[in-house]
DNA sequence: TTTTAAAAATCGAACATTCGTTCTTTTTAT
DNA sequence: ATAAAAAGAACGAATGTTCGATTTTTAAAA
């Protein structure tokens, strides 16, 4: 009897999720089919099928995967940063989690998308979004506080729009080819500061 | 012989194009069948095949209507409008291009997707953002140059970065049921005005 | 006005593939 | 010897597209 080896397990399903990750970034999910999968993985149907149940399951698997690591990012960002200093941060996990900029990026995209069609992936996104919003929106209240940051605009409308700024971002990443990432990147987080710096009262 | 309608078989091809809209916003492109197509618009696969040579042919149709219609938009704008008043002629041009809001809207969102694993869509999409991002930095440098809008922040820049926050929040109004979408629009609008609006030498 | 024949429009069965998934068999490792 | 792991042939259903048959429309001929 052959001993469980139950994290051997998940560490190669992990391993197998990373690689159809690269397979839809390459591909797209729907024109991607689990021959492709099993040939690009060196796998056969059976094996793969052990570890997903279903092309669905890879899905969620990878919304879930991409949850984690943002909460995990998250986690480790310190209440004493200025804003500026946690765009910054921010803006490097970002460049960390899309490692391979636009190969992952572009299976978010699709994720995004997907989520329109398909309620499970649409709630998980909609989680994630909430999560992530409530946390920005608690960095810029401090440095509301702080009087670091202008007081003129909402907590939760900033927030919003500095999300929707770098999701657009994300996106404009994946669609054009030519755009130079890590300075539309940068040139983000400046003018975000620059616009949103406390003009008044110097104190 | 019959007379070649020419105008007739552009208006049916214009109709047929507009209900598959419908259908791709429902399912998805790549779920979607030509059966699926077929049956929703009462046509046979025959009639179908004769105004779209092929499903690509329908996807790239999509796009190209896109353009026309955000092209046609912008050239209804007049250059003498404040900054503020253009940006909210453009939220009601997207409002109105997108009218029937989360259908048209995953529709758009999917062909973003779709222009990574597509080289003629992806030709497409860049060639309509660079249009875009032009004539907004236009607009900007204009109000820059009355003093009407802050100058310590590049035109170019800003304009990414306004189309960016735009592109983010039609994704965020696909992804996101519970989402206000009128209210956010506004919210985008209004705090771009406000954080944009020189306040120094209010000569 | 009616007839007619050709062209255009539409139809829908049929095609070869390919799809996601299953299941029995074989291999591997204890 | 035993059970987990991997293999891969096989399945029915579904895919995008084609193509000959049928219907509709049109303009000239009767």
């Amino acid at each position: 009897m052959p001993k469980v080896t139950l994290e051997h397990f998940a560490q190669r399903k992990q391993q197998i999720l990373q690689d159809c990750i690269v397979c839809f970034s390459r591909k797209g999910f729907h024109q991607t089919s689990m021959r492709d999968l099993c040939e690009a993985l060196n796998i056969s149907a059976g094996g793969l099928y052990r570890y997903f149940g279903s092309k669905e399951e890879i899905i969620h698997a990878m919304v879930e995967e991409d949850h984690t690591q943002w909460l995990s990012a998250f986690s480790t960002l310190s209440p004493d940063l200025s804003f500026r200093d946690s765009l910054v941060a921010l803006a490097a996990m970002a460049k960390k989690i899309y490692t391979t900029s636009r190969e992952i990026n572009s299976v978010w995209l699709q994720i995004h998308a997907e989520s329109a069609n398909n309620p499970t992936v649409q709630r998980l996104i909609e989680q994630q979004y909430r999560t992530f919003s409530k946390m920005l929106e608690q960095i810029i209240k401090r440095a509301q506080t702080r009087r670091e940051l202008t007081s003129q605009v909402s907590a939760a409308v900033l927030a919003s729009f500095i999300i929707s700024a770098f999701d657009g971002l994300m996106m404009r990443m994946v669609v054009d080819s030519t755009v130079n990432t890590k300075k539309l990147r940068r040139d983000f987080v400046n003018i975000i500061t620059q616009l949103t710096d406390n003009k008044e009262d110097a104190a």
